[in-house]
DNA sequence: CCCGGTACTTAGCGATACTATGTATTGGTA
DNA sequence: TACCAATACATAGTATCGCTAAGTACCGGG
C-alpha cells in the first residue's frame, strides 16, 4: 500500500468496516479477507483486529463467540444501534469531503 | 470539526492544498482563508502552516518570499513538477478509495 | 498607545494504520 | 509421529498527521 493510501485510510477504514457489517455479522479474519477481496489488498491483519477492539470499546458493535471447525473460536461482530448512528455520521462526513474534492478536481476554484 | 472529519482529513488535506495550488500560487494565510471559504471552516491555522513546511521539505513546491503591505512578508508557494506528480498520485488514490466507498454505500456486498 | 487584522512558527498531544511478532487450533502429509 | 499451512486472534512499538495552544512580528486606526 502506498503511503498516501495509508494516510487516507485513517478515519475511513473504520467506516468501511462498519459498512461491511451492516446486516452482515462477521468475524475478524473474515473481514480481513473481505477487505482484500474488495481491493484493499495490503490491509494488515493487525490493523483490522486493532480496529475491531476499538469499535467494540466504543460500543458500536455486539460481539459473540462462536466455535470454528478450523482454528480458535471466532469473534463475530454485529452492528448495533449506536454503530448504525456512527455509520450515518460517517456517510455524512464522507459526503461532505467527497463533494468538495470533486469540485476541486473539476477545477472549481 | 468533528473527530471523524479530523481523521478523514489525514492524507486528503495535503491533496486539497496541492489541488488549490495548481496554477494558483498562494501563501499560507491565503490558503487558510480559502479553505475556510470552501467549507473547511475549522481548519486550524497551525495545521496549514505545518503542512506547508512538510510539502516544502518533500520538494513538492517552490517558495518565494514577497513583502506584504499589512504584516510580515508572505511565503508564496507554487506547485513544481514533483508536486504535480504527487497530485496525480493523490487523485489516483482518491479515485480508488472513492469508488470502493460508493459501491459500499450502494450496498455492494 | 493599544488593539485588531495580517502573517508565520512550533512544541506537545491524540488518533490511527503499519510492522513485527506471538499464541492457539485443526487437518493434511511426508 | 513430526511438521507445516491455513485458520483465528492479540499486541507492543513506530510513524504520520491534524489539532491545541502559545508565541513572534508587522501594520494601521481609534
Amino acid at each position: 500500500m502506498g503511503k498516501q493510501m495509508t494516510e487516507m485510510l485513517k478515519g475511513t477504514l473504520e467506516g468501511i468496516v462498519l459498512a461491511l457489517l451492516t446486516g452482515n455479522p462477521a468475524y475478524g479474519y473474515e473481514i480481513t479477507t473481505l477487505l482484500r477481496a474488495k481491493g484493499f489488498s495490503d490491509i494488515a491483519e493487525g490493523t483490522v483486529y486493532a480496529l475491531l477492539v476499538r469499535i467494540e470499546q466504543k460500543g458500536l458493535v455486539n460481539v459473540e463467540k462462536r466455535p470454528s471447525e478450523k482454528g480458535p473460536p471466532r469473534k463475530v461482530y454485529s452492528l448495533n444501534e449506536q454503530g448504525n448512528k456512527e455509520l450515518d455520521e460517517f456517510w455524512n462526513t464522507w459526503s461532505f469531503l467527497s463533494e468538495r474534492l470533486e469540485q476541486l478536481r473539476k477545477g472549481g476554484k
